[in-house]
DNA sequence: AGCGATAGTTACACCATATAACCAAGGTAA
DNA sequence: TTACCTTGGTTATATGGTGTAACTATCGCT
């Protein structure tokens, strides 16, 4: 192997040269293509041979850039958990009291999902079928769970039970509103949903 | 038309003959691979012409009894809905205190999702791209809703609140359990299920 | 200036849905 | 009982998807 002479002008973690260049621009125009693609169709809508027609090229020429439909697919989901993980960190690095930050945390959620019906259900919906998550997407629902468990580390025993109805509510609420489980129903989504969080943390001492 | 002559000898609405049995027995047999194949492959990998490998004869052969894929699919939902439905009625219909049937509601519909992922993930989970359900589902989604409706009627001004509530908290846990986003956390979902149908009863008068 | 990696092409194999046209058989009625 | 015709099955085909192979052109880099 002669990585030794590349190695040595490039720290080898850093590829950046115009091919490289062009190439995440191309990743980055399939992505938002399959994004428009899946709002519209669904997951077993998203098709690389629509996307490659949409950009000019034929469907092969895709498979330069992602080794497979799963493969994009793993992409977008963990796209969608890095996402939506920095906003809840965000929510709640704002700081204020637990049930401040439980709070922020919940609408944030709610407010990512009403905009991105198909990216939450992607994360949180009926999982694809033989699609095992990679250990990053792991990683990243952790990474969104932390700061709720954080926000109730105030009495260690009971952090995970709590934890989980808080979870387990904000979900339960949200996921049947996207899917759209509520239309027709006399009812304001967005109060009841406050007023669940609101009920739920003051249940929850 | 010479309906007229076929109608004097049958009530038209009971068109039993051997060619109907043998009709409906077809059809039973391929729901029955597809719900095989939806658990194995979800619903994506419901594929037609497998069944007609299974059943051994050919694809085309399938389109005599299922318009098309869509329409299998929605039979299929159909006899999710009415499955549920009568499971639910049966257990809110034993009797009991407003509280015991709601209970025994929790309960049975938990115990069918996890008998039952797919099925339950079909009925609601994420929804198929531009599949609109059909009338007859609606019906039997407020047949399911309506006994819980039915155990929160002492006070109609809460009834409608007290309900989503009870309904978006069952959804909440059962609906991450069966999508497996429970897996490697350190509780038992059957005692946290429980305990959270029983907290979200005592602090719903 | 020229080498070589890379992005694109066409051709193809395979699988799926769905329709059309045709054939065989079984139920039904005279 | 026989003749009809409805119905279930077939093959052939159009369409559209994933994914691979082989080839070509071009662009970056030395």
């Amino acid at each position: 192997m002669d990585e030794t002479r590349t190695a040595r002008r490039q720290p080898v973690n850093a590829p950046t040269g115009p091919r490289e260049r062009y190439r995440q621009q191309i990743r980055a125009e399939v992505q938002e293509h399959a994004w428009n693609q899946l709002a519209e169709a669904g997951v077993s809508g998203l098709s690389l041979k629509a996307i490659a027609k949409q950009m000019g090229v034929t469907a092969p020429a895709l498979y330069r850039y992602f080794a497979s439909r799963d493969d994009l697919l793993t992409e977008l989901i963990l796209a969608a958990y890095r996402d939506l993980a920095h906003r809840v960190e965000a929510a709640a690095g704002a700081g204020g009291a637990p049930h401040d930050r439980l709070t922020a945390i919940g609408t944030v959620i709610r407010e990512w999902a009403r905009a991105n019906p198909h990216r939450y259900l992607l994360l949180y919906g009926t999982p694809v079928p033989g699609y095992t998550a990679p250990a990053e997407a792991t990683d990243l629902a952790r990474r969104i769970f932390a700061p709720v468990q954080d926000a109730f580390s105030h009495d260690p025993d009971e952090t995970l039970r709590r934890s989980l109805t808080f979870w387990t509510r904000v979900h339960g609420v949200i996921s049947l509103e996207v899917a759209g489980h509520f239309t027709g129903m006399p009812f304001d989504p967005a109060r009841f949903f406050a007023a669940e969080v609101r009920s739920t943390l003051t249940d929850l001492p």
